[in-house]
DNA sequence: CCAAAAGTGTTCCGTCTACACCCATGG
DNA sequence: CCATGGGTGTAGACGGAACACTTTTGG
C-alpha cells in the first residue's frame, strides 16, 4: 500500500508565543496588533505556520527568533488548540509557547520593527480567536510551577539582587510577600549563590548580587523555592 | 486572495489515548500490539486520527468512546508531540489525552475485541514511538494534580469506602500513607460526605460509603485533600 | 474464637508567618 | 543630614508526621 493515511485529512499547524518579561514591578506580555486578515487589527500573539522540515520545538524557535533575535530561550509548550472556528478563514491547529525572557537582553528595535508592545498582565485587551485562552493558561502554568521549577531566573540578568529577585516572585504570583521571610528561605537554597559584586545602581548602600548555578542544577535537577 | 495559508504545510493529525485505571492496588494502562505497520507487534497506545469536521477534544472522545464504549469520560491534554521522525512512515502530529476511567465500569468485551491489556504502570514495556514519552509525561501530571484537583473519583465508583480511597491514592503516588491521618484529612473535606450506606464485600465489619459531591464542587471549584 | 478490615487521638517537631529596627551611602 | 533601599532575628501559630489499640463480624 502507497499511502496509508491518505483517507484522512491534513491540517495547517501552526505555534503562537506567549512572550512574558518582567519591568517595573510587572510581567509583561508582547502583543501587537494582526497585520493580516482574518483578524487584522486584532491584538494577538506573534505566531507562524509550522513547516514540513521542522518538529514543533524548531518551528517555535524560529518564530522567537524571528521576533526577539534570541536563541536558547527558555520555553514550554502549553497545549494545542484545535476548535473548528479558531481561525475564521481555515482550519488551523495551534501550538501555543510560552517564551520567558529577561527584558532587558531584548532589542527594542525588533518591537518596533514588528510594532508590538509590552503589556501588563492586567491590561491585556481582548485578544484574537483564542489567545486569550492561551495566555490565562500559561500564567497558570507559570504560577504553579514558579515554587518548582528554577523559572524565575530566566525573568532576570544572570546576576540579581535578592529584592530584584523578590519583586519578580511577588510579580509572578500577584501579592506581597515578607521580606525577610522571603531572604530566609533563598539562603537555604544552595543553587542561588551569593556573589562578591555590589550592585550600587538601585541603591546608595549597594546590593549583593546572586547568581543562579545552572550547572548545578543540571546534575541534580531538584529545586524548591 | 483565495488562500491565504497555501504556502504552507498541512499534516495529519492523530490523538493517542492513554487510559489509567485503578485494579488490586495498583494503576494500570490500558495497551494493545499495533495491528498496522508502522510498528506492527509493537505495544502502543491507542489512537485515531483527527478528521476534518472535529475538534480535537471532539476526536479524542469517539477514539476513546470506540475503546471504552463510555461517553463523559474525564480527560485531559497531554502534550502534543510533532518531531520529524516520530512516525517512520509519514508525518503525523499527535495530541495526547490522558482518561482516568473506573476499571469496574469497563466493559471487558472491548479489551477483547481489541485485544488490549491493562498493564501495572511499573511493568509497562518499551513502547512504540514516543508512546512512553507521553505515558510518563501523563503520569506526572496527574501526580502532581491529585492534591489540588478532584481526580481521583474518576478511578472509583461513586460510592467507595476510605480504605478504597486510601489505596488508589497510595497507587498514585506510588508509597504508603498513613492511615489515621489520611482519615483525618478526609473529614475535613465537606465535598467528600459520608453516607448512611455500609459496604459488606470487602470486610466483615462492613465499611461506610462515601461520595464525592461534584455539583456543589461545580459551585465552587476547590479541592484540597 | 479468630482472622481481617474498620475505626479512632495525641504528642512532637518542623515550617510558615508576623513583625520593626539599624545600616550604609549618594546627593 | 536625610532619603532611599539593604540587611537582619525571634516568638507564636499551624500543619504534617509518627505512632497502637479496640471494634465488629463472617466463617
Amino acid at each position: 500500500m502507497e499511502n496509508y493515511y491518505s483517507e484522512h485529512s491534513k491540517f495547517y499547524v501552526s505555534v503562537d508565543c506567549i512572550v512574558l518579561g518582567y519591568h517595573d514591578k510587572e510581567l509583561k506580555l508582547l502583543l501587537g496588533k494582526r497585520k493580516l486578515e482574518p483578524g487584522r487589527g486584532e491584538w494577538a500573539l506573534y505566531g507562524g505556520f509550522v513547516e514540513s522540515d521542522e518538529s514543533l520545538e524548531e518551528a517555535s524557535n524560529r518564530t522567537l527568533f524571528e521576533l526577539t533575535g534570541m536563541k536558547n530561550i527558555y520555553m514550554r509548550q502549553v497545549g494545542v488548540y484545535g476548535n473548528l472556528d479558531r481561525d475564521p478563514f481555515d482550519r488551523v491547529i495551534s501550538v501555543a509557547y510560552c517564551a520567558l525572557i529577561n527584558i532587558n537582553d531584548y532589542d527594542d528595535n525588533l518591537r518596533i520593527k514588528h510594532d508590538l508592545e509590552w503589556i501588563s498582565l492586567n491590561k491585556i485587551p481582548t485578544l484574537f480567536a483564542d489567545h486569550g485562552k492561551m495566555v490565562n493558561t500559561a500564567i497558570k502554568q507559570i504560577q504553579s510551577r514558579i515554587n518548582t521549577e528554577p523559572l524565575i531566573f530566566n525573568l532576570l540578568p544572570d546576576l540579581f539582587t535578592l529584592t530584584q529577585l523578590q519583586h519578580v516572585y511577588e510579580a509572578v504570583l500577584g501579592g506581597e510577600t515578607d521580606k525577610r521571610n522571603f531572604r530566609k528561605r533563598i539562603k537555604q537554597i544552595a543553587l542561588i549563590e551569593k556573589t562578591e559584586l555590589i550592585d550600587k545602581v538601585t541603591s546608595k548602600r549597594g546590593a549583593a548580587l546572586y547568581r543562579f548555578n545552572s550547572k548545578a542544577y543540571k546534575n541534580d535537577t531538584f529545586f524548591k523555592l
